[in-house]
DNA sequence: TTTACTTTTGCATAAATATGTAAATTTTAT
DNA sequence: ATAAAATTTACATATTTATGCAAAAGTAAA
């Protein structure tokens, strides 16, 4: 495997586990992982991989691989097979919310009820998204802080 | 139906129906068709629209509507038959709760997902009630009004 | 209608992305 | 190993896209 596509695959593991809304996003993050690259091949790697820029909720757009390479890549790791299908989560009020991809979500919630964080009053899940109830008067700070554990690709606002 | 929407529906048809690569090739395809816009405008359109940019094999980059949105264009039109199953629609704190007639809470959360308001966090469907959570610090003004819209018979409280 | 308010737009410009070209690197054949 | 061919890269820059801001257009309430 050479240079140039083992940082494909590097680049693919990077959008795919956190949202990048820019290619000199991306290229600190490869710097991180010991890639360092221009912008311009940068964009041609992308333009390679037939990785998509699309517009996104949070962080304005965001690049993805389309879908038949996401299904393709989707089940070669095993662990984390849970946690990998949230992707997002936030809070309002004493209320959090999870969301996963499409009938993610009661697996999801299982697996946060097994963990019985004291904090949580409760949960409920639907398809794609979860509600968490904290009890009253809690600091969301541990939570947080565990489930950021859980996911540490996700960014969970505070 | 007012001008942008209208726009909307042109722009979908156009990128639907044959590969644009650029948005000042969709401005021209506008005009021809007596839509007059900037390419700030259009920049702002396909991003409320979700339309990405891909990488293709002939033309280099092209336009799509991801399916989501293809789904969401798909029942506006008969959303109607979905918003006349709301039966009640109220408010506690942070938390909207929309009930339903028996059965049609899904569909009623689907449809409000896909409008995509930014006041909410995010919706749990059960069998005939939905929750809705309002991001922290929005106020419930504007959605209100644009639930208001949504079903004229149903009175919200405030 | 008039007023107050919200949304949409154009303009100008900033930010981001794509690409021609030559140099560097890697691969292939001898 | 060496030369020739092919691929990949950085650099510089052209092209494309996003966005702050003020003006215009549209809506709702009185």
């Amino acid at each position: 495997m050479n240079k140039r596509t083992q940082r494909f695959s590097v680049i693919r593991s990077i959008i795919e586990s956190e949202p990048i809304s820019s290619q000199d996003e991306l290229i600190i993050k490869l710097k991180e992982q010991g890639y360092e690259i221009t912008q311009g091949t940068l964009s041609r790697d992308l333009k390679f991989m037939h990785v998509a820029k699309v517009p996104h909720r949070e962080k304005g757009y965001i690049y993805v691989i389309p879908d038949q390479m996401a299904a393709h890549q989707a089940d070669t790791h095993i662990s984390s097979l849970i946690t990998d299908n949230i992707t997002n989560i936030s809070f309002s009020g004493n209320i959090g919310i999870v969301h996963t991809k499409a009938g993610y979500a009661n697996a999801v919630a299982v697996l946060l009820e097994n963990k019985r964080y004291p904090e949580i009053a409760g949960t409920i899940a639907g398809d794609d998204t979860i509600f968490f109830v904290l009890h009253e008067g809690q600091s969301r700070k541990r939570i947080v802080r565990e489930l950021s554990k859980l996911c540490p690709n996700i960014v969970i606002p505070q």
